[in-house]
This record gives C-alpha cells, structure tokens and sequence, in this order.
RNA sequence: GCGGGUAUGGUGUAGGGGUUAACACGCCUGGUUGUGGCCCAGGAGAUCGUGGGUUCAAAUCCCACUACUCGCCCCA
C-alpha cells in the first residue's frame, strides 16, 4: 500500500457513489423549489465569532475543540463551517432579507466539518443538504419544513423512517424544566452512571439522551418537557400537531429528543433511520427564534433542517434502492489505420456538436479494432462508429449496433440525423 | 479524549518460520489479414502497514508504533 491516504474522516466520493449524489441533491432541489425555496450558497469559512455566539461557546462542538479553526497572520480567526444556519442567519441579515418580502425561504447544500472522531455515517467533511424559513413564526412553517424532510425522503423510496417529534420550550419556560428535571434526577442520582452524573451537572437535558441501562424506566417518571411549556409554546406545539394530523403524517413525540446546539426553541425533531451504524438521524432540524438575536441581528425568527447526504446514501444502499444509472454516450467512435485518426476525431466532435453524446477511442499507436470494441463494450455503448480506410475512402463510417443489429454504413454527413432518429426510436421503444 | 477489531498486488481474499507469496475480480495483449460480450492463452502489478526483536532463516513468532475501521462521547 502506498503511503498516500487521504484525511482522517475524509471521504472520497467515487464515480460509482458519486451518482447517489446527484439524484439525491437534484430530488431534493426539485422539491424545495416546489414548496417556493429558493437556493443560495455561503461561504465555507465565517469568522470563529459567528459561530461562538451562535451555538453558544459552552455548546459541544465549541467546547470539544471539534471546530477547525484557523488563526489569521493578522489577528483574525476563521472557522471551517460546523453547521449552516449560523452562516445563513448571518447571510439573511447581512444581505438585507429583514427588507424582503417575508419569510425568506432558502435551501442550500455542501460540506460541513467537524473535528470529530470518525465512523460509519459520521465524518469530520460531511455534506448537507439544509433549508431554512427565516422571518416566520406560523406553526404551519415548521411543519412546511418537517414535510418537506419527510417528502424527500418517500421521494427517494426510502422505507421504515421514524419521524422523532419534541417540543424544547423558550427562554420563558426551559429555565423552569430543567430546574424540575434536575432536582428529580439528584434525587435518583444512585441510580444514574458515571457519564449520565457528569451530565447532570454539565448539560442536564443530555441526560434524556442517555442510553445506559435503566434509564428507559427511571426517565419514563422524569418530568417531561411537555407539562412545563409556557402558553406560546405550548400552543405552537399544539397547532403544530394538528397540521400533521391534518395531513396524515404520522410521529412520534419524543420527550427525550435533545438536540446538541443551543439555539433552539420550540419545535425540535429528527428524522430516523435504520441500518446505518449507529448513527441514525439522517435528518435533524427544528425552530431557533432566537438565533439571529444572538449573533447579533434583530430579532427574527426560524426553523429548518439538515439532512447528512452520507448518512441518506448508507441507507439507500442498506435498501437496496439504486438510484437511475447515469446516460452514458451512446456511440464510440472506432479508427484505425492511415489518416482514419483525423476523420474520427473530426466525426467525434460533429456528433458533440449536434447533441449526441461520443466517446472518442484513442489509439496512439496502431490499436486493434477488437481492442477498440472491448472498450465499447465494457462502456455500454450502443453503437460504434468504425472509421477504417475502406469506409473513409467512400465517405461513409460503418454502424456497428451493440445489442445484436445488422451492421449498415451510413454516409457521414447523414451519420447525426441517422443516429438521432435512431437514438429516439430505442428510447420510444423502451 | 476512551475502548474493541483489522493491516498480504488496484479491489476482495488464501496462506503461514526455509529457494520464483497463491486465488478471484479488475487491467493490458493476443486467439490469423479490420469487429465486443462468453471462452481460451499470455502479460503487467506486492519491498506481505512501519520500526525493532527472536532465529542460520521471518510475510509467518514477539514487542512497539502508525493507519484504517467499529463503538463510546456528541452529532447529519
């Protein structure tokens, strides 16, 4: 093995995989543009700043070190995007969208990187596709996000995905529940492991994420987020739960669904998966209202999702669903002897030209047929096109179909219209 | 940061102290003069992760390291 390996927690995305991308990222971008969101892109790096005051420096990805953060000659620090809202709230502010018509609907997609210890679905450059609704307050935008998720994901085929569903309350009223969820857990602190105790005292919520034994039983008496909401809350909770009635979309309610960054409010959820490691929220999103405040802009409300698209491919092929094999050429070009290389190349280019897709076999020595037909073969081609002295001599290329027709020669200068009618006619047939 | 597993041609594997390290897939070239897939015949390609040790002899045994991988933490 040579000593050339990528990054640790890099991936390569191979031609092969590569094309899960491209049907994924276009199925989804063809969705958020039918429910009116419009694409946009930022930048990779923001200042380290944004991210401190957005997440919040006591958050995990901030106090874990597991940002790649980079120091400036003059003084500035920049940061390597651990998520996208932050930067997108910073866009939506900078730019101005306060002024457009609301809310500002927007989608976007690339990498994200976190400095995390990699494994199956979780690497430190992950891509995700994310959308957000920002300047809305309506119920109806959560659960415009939430379908959207859910959609996407039925668009690709995908099958057995929970839809986790929780509420975490508001500046007003979280105070109030993780006073009550402390002073129960301190009273059972026996029972809690050594993990779950450290969390008690660090980030009581996460203690809700806790997967030591016992802990089902002992957080199923735990008071639950849900009887502590203040008014606004839990009437966006409710109005939220009607709308999903409304349309028949099935969920969970997750009492324990916690979400890692600070800046949320109200609506939280994930969207599960199985089969993909240990890892199984391909998506995860919900309501941060106080966010834009936070880093620094007026207030301004908002909710969205990032769904990770290595974790969407690992189950797909858990699944078994493939997405539609790219369209390859479907003519190669095939030359050999005397000046034939000219002819091709010129052929090759005509073709491009007129739309129809054309693999050029190369040949810088002299080059078998039979070799230039293997490559034919082993590239799907339906047709090759043979240019060799005798066919040249008369002006025409010999059309040899690959699926088992008669070999014809057609004059080169009707060879374009003869194979587009060709081309269409298979396709019309199937 | 903490645990477990693995490390042999491009890929997937077999082997197991002793002269040319095996197999499959892939790749390349041929199988009569210019024609693919199947088949057949050849060929290229590995200092057996790195460093040390034991031994007359190490890919094989021992130790360390590194990398990858899976899991914990956390998250998409």
């Amino acid at each position: 093995m040579a000593n050339l390996q990528r990054a640790k927690g890099m991936q390569d995305v191979l031609p092969e995989d590569r094309h899960y991308w491209d049907w994924i990222v276009q199925t989804a971008a063809d969705l958020a543009r039918r429910y009116g969101f419009q694409r946009i892109d930022i930048p990779v790096i923001e200042y380290t700043d944004l991210f401190a005051r957005g997440m919040g420096t006591a958050s995990d990805v901030f106090v874990q070190k597991e940002m790649y953060t980079i120091a400036e000659p003059d003084g500035a620090s920049i940061t390597l995007r651990p998520e996208f809202t932050a930067g997108l709230v910073r866009a939506y502010i900078q730019n101005g969208m306060g002024s457009w018509p609301q809310p500002v609907k927007l989608f976007t997609f690339g990498p994200i990187f976190r400095r995390e210890r990699p494994q199956a679905g979780r690497y430190r450059q992950h891509s995700q596709f994310d959308i957000e609704i920002l300047g809305e307050t309506d119920p109806a935008a959560d659960l415009e996000v939430m379908m959207a998720a859910m959609n996407f994901c039925r668009a690709l085929g995908y099958k057995g995905l929970t839809f986790q569903l929780n509420s975490t309350g508001c500046p007003a009223c979280k105070p109030g529940y993780i006073k009550a969820l402390k002073t129960y857990l301190a009273a059972h602190a026996d029972k809690l492991a050594p993990v779950d105790k450290e969390r008690l005292a660090k980030n009581p919520l996460r203690v809700l994420d806790s997967k030591e034994k016992g802990m089902d039983e002992l957080l199923a008496d735990a008071p639950h987020i849900i009887d502590y909401l203040c008014q606004d809350c839990e009437t966006h909770f409710a109005d939220l739960r009607l709308l999903l009635d409304a349309l028949e979309q099935s969920y969970a309610i997750n009492f324990r669904l916690v979400r890692g960054i600070d800046y949320y409010t109200k609506t939280v959820f994930e969207v599960w998966a199985e089969g993909i490691g240990a890892q199984s929220a391909i998506f995860g999103g919900g309501r941060y209202d106080g966010l834009a405040e936070a880093i620094g802009g007026s207030s301004t409300p908002g909710v969205g999702f990032g769904c990770g698209i290595e974790r969407v491919v690992l189950g797909l092929k858990e699944q078994n669903i493939a997405p539609p094999q790219p369209d390859m050429p479907p003519v190669l070009v095939a030359h050999f002897g005397g000046a034939t290389k000219t002819a091709a190349v010129q052929l090759a280019f005509q073709l491009r030209a007129a739309g129809i897709g054309a693999r050029l076999a190369f040949a810088r020595a002299r080059r078998s047929l039979k070799s230039q037909m293997r490559e034919a073969n082993k590239h799907n081609i339906r047709y090759v096109l043979i240019l060799g002295e005798s066919e040249l001599s008369e002006g025409m290329a010999a059309v040899r179909p690959l699926d088992g027709g008669e070999q014809t020669r057609i004059p080169l200068a009707e060879l374009p219209n003869w194979l587009k009618a060709e081309i269409r006619r298979q396709k019309a047939e199937g």
